[in-house]
DNA sequence: GCCAATATTCAGTTGATACTTACGTAAGTG
DNA sequence: CACTTACGTAAGTATCAACTGAATATTGGC
């Protein structure tokens, strides 16, 4: 979840992602699609990507298809909707932060 | 929205957000909370919540009191919900670099 | 006014990350 | 087999982000 957070963290992925969220698109596309960088620096974010799995790779011939793997997405979404509201951990944590400002003194 | 993702890359960033979740905190209880580094740090991990919206501040006295933003949250879910189906968009843009593409030859 | 408490800000260091250029490689094409 | 296409990887660089320690506000109490 860390990793796909710092992944969408960075505009140019996001804009990746969006591309393939729909249809496949080969490597050479996806570079394409942005002038002002070269193919190189998008094949290195898709590779972060691919390792945060927000994104699958299938090869057909020479060429690498990327897609969006949506569920990966879903996950990112309900951690951000439960990471903050889970109470028990949450209150567990507060009790420690407490005790230590407690043993500080 | 790109400040927020920034802000909550960061898993220190992150925890700091689910501290001050339900209540209020100043700055010292939660710079507490973090044996590993220093009040410093944490200062500034608090202003990078706050420039992002994630985290108001209230002054009280000495103290500053911090306590999430959760309407940020709410905003930030609602794009990620939206940014990548939002279909006209992707659309243009995926015709657009199929022009660069062709510009090229 | 002066001191303690609470907290931010500044300057400098270190490590990560986004990028470029150059090179390597695997798969199709004549 | 030579050649092209499509792509990743390596190495180097420049910028950014997280951190520490020291210095600097701001507030309240005496």
């Amino acid at each position: 979840m860390d990793a796909a957070l710092k992944a969408l963290a960075e505009p140019r992925r996001r804009e990746i992602l969006r591309l393939v969220w729909m249809r496949e698109l080969p490597a050479t596309d996806i570079a394409d699609h942005f002038a002002e960088v070269t193919r190189s620096a998008i094949s290195q974010h898709l590779a972060v990507l691919k390792t945060a799995g927000l994104v699958t790779e299938r090869r057909d011939g020479t060429r690498r298809l990327y897609r969006a793997d949506r569920n990966e997405m879903k996950k990112l979404r309900k951690f951000l909707d439960e990471y903050w509201t889970s109470g028990l951990e949450r209150l567990r944590d507060v009790a420690e932060a407490a005790q230590r400002a407690k043993e500080k003194r």
